[in-house]
DNA sequence: TAGGCGAGCAAAAACGTTTTTGTCAATGAG
DNA sequence: CTCATTGACAAAAACGTTTTTGCTCGCCTA
């Protein structure tokens, strides 16, 4: 009964201090300050309880993190950073980031879950993130006509606000340099190819062998699971084939740190004998050895974008078809990549 | 107005409605099979807004994480294990978990902050991560009267649920077993001291040194901030000194790997000249060159330790003081540790 | 047969806001 | 002088639940 207590404190009515504090026009410029002033002093605080069923809104916006490899990690490191940016620019607008995880991958209790998520109430918009190639999410959230953004892009003919890193430049740039070194065969250690992301890398590398007139060689793309574990064991299979690569670009610096370590066991000379390339830019990159050569994207930033586009859909000032963010990414190379010999 | 129309279309009063939901011994089996099909069939979901205001209770427990070392990530790879654990737990009692970050790391805001959490409503529960040695929030949340468990201990004489894992034990075995490796000159790679779980790694060092009567040398303790960075940094500096330590316990695998390239710039062979364990099992430690002896702790299991708690904490099941919680480590050797030469 | 009791349901208040609809006095126009 | 207008505030309804209290009926007991 905390705002009846503050109108008796005041001698002002209810609704003339409700109105006071949310900066309605008819309340005297005089009594707002002395209700604002007052408000502080006592310590008010509005019961988001009662607002947000009267008013319909719950001030948060909801993420559904999907497990990580391990079924283990509650958000990868990748998205560690993006919610990092979304929670800084979220706060700004009086919201904060509710997550959640997904614990089964199984599909149809990804529905039920983000059902429960929105009809339930429960949040005033959503953020995705790991969209697949073709993904039921969207057209869910769509239909519910709740505001939401993507982080990655997705096949749907649908118009939809989406925030993403330039994967396919990105992997056109290390692949490009990678032939520019001089190299012909060139394995691309790749993630699932359900994500977009994936996707987008594998055309990427495809678009720098074309504009090269490298013949792509299907046994040269393989598809892991984006951790070291698995970059050693697709590395691992590569060194034993007939004729193996003589560069590796990977899809995170995790995979190229298994790579590396597969290459050490056969001895093999990273940097030297093999040329690899990192996606990432991760704080073990630079210690690893040799210090990995790899790509760096503003994640952070992505996820400062996120935040702000979601709070400009909330207040309705933009429509979810306006909202495309491509974040450019950035090569920084050091010792793990190495002209052909 | 939902439950007054599931009411109509069932031809009960709203509130048999909501007991038979609620599953109240004053509503006959008969009807209350009548009102959850039909609940079912209807799609009903209860508004969590009037449900929140009329309880009280908000079906949320709150974390505040803070900010990593880099000022920008949303959690550490360790919490972001815990918070998976926490979450798989907390779902099975009905309760989400709801992620805000710390931005920025002055005290007086961190209050405000917790302040503004508890006395705003927005949870049931808390969750502190990151203990310091002295905890202001612990207080803070302690007065507040709302459950919470820490993750980590801390210096307060009045009884609080913590659990944790065995920070001096860890440390005691990797100093040990250097020690047994006949080294002398061993070195801490440690963390911020504000922190407890630094001050418990050290004083697992310490307690190691002593049993083998081995007299401490400050100049060999270090802290730094966990980082690939700072073990470097740090690392680098020990290598230039007049009496080098033979072997080095660090607190984060990532500070090991810093360390292990320091070493490697300056020519010296780590797991052959020099002796280096890590602590956490990260999933990069496998994969270094030479693959790190590490110290590996549950933290997932730890997480789901803590959802129980709150859990049982916010059904009142038991006494804060009741719940002490202590995670056994494990020492895995690989590679990176060898024999004094 | 009267009174008490329990089982099963209903009425109504309450939670703390926001918002719609008044009310009332002072002001200005005609 | 009258009447409409406006500025500043108040009353009251509404949001969708939960919970306390009340009611009715049939049954058992004395």
């Amino acid at each position: 009964m905390s705002i009846v207590l503050l109108a008796r404190d005041l001698g002002l009515s209810i609704s003339t201090v409700s109105r006071a504090l949310n900066g309605y026009e008819d309340v005297s410029a005089d009594t707002k300050q002395r209700v604002l002033k007052r408000a502080r002093e006592i310590g008010y605080r509005p019961n988001p309880g009662a607002r947000r069923l009267k008013s319909g809104k719950t001030s948060l916006v909801g993420v559904i993190l999907p497990a990580a490899a391990d079924g283990v990690k509650f958000v990868d490191s990748v998205a560690s950073s993006l919610l990092g940016g979304v929670e800084v620019e979220l706060e700004n607008g009086g919201y904060a980031l509710i997550a959640t995880m997904q614990t089964r991958n199984d599909h149809e209790r990804e529905a039920a879950l983000y059902e429960n998520f929105i009809k339930g109430g429960w949040v005033d918009a959503l953020l995705l993130v790991r969209t697949r190639v073709t993904d039921a999410r969207v057209e869910l959230v769509r239909k519910a006509h709740i505001p939401f953004v993507t982080y990655g892009r997705t096949e749907t003919p649908e118009p939809y606000a989406w925030v993403d890193t330039d994967n396919e430049k990105a992997f056109y740039l290390a692949t490009l340099r990678q032939i520019e070194f001089g190299h012909r065969r060139i394995a691309l250690l790749n993630g699932p190819l359900e994500y977009n992301f994936v996707r987008l890398r594998e055309k990427g590398y495809s678009r720098a062998l074309a504009r090269q007139r490298i013949a792509p060689d299907r046994l040269l793309m393989l598809n892991g699971d984006l951790s070291e574990v698995s970059g050693y064991a697709l590395c691992r299979s590569l060194l034993v084939s007939a004729i193996p690569p003589s560069a590796i670009v990977c899809a995170t610096d995790a995979m190229a740190i298994g790579a590396i370590a597969a290459c050490r066991e056969r001895g093999i000379e990273v940097g030297k004998e093999i040329s690899i390339v990192g996606y990432g830019n991760s704080s073990a990159s630079a210690f690893s050895d040799p210090p990995l050569t790899t790509i760096d994207h503003a994640v952070f930033d992505n996820g400062r974008h996120i935040g702000q586009s979601l709070l400009r859909l909330i207040r309705g000032e933009v429509k979810p078809g306006d909202i495309h963010y491509l974040e450019p990414v950035v090569l920084v190379p050091r010792k793990s990549d190495c002209p052909r010999r």
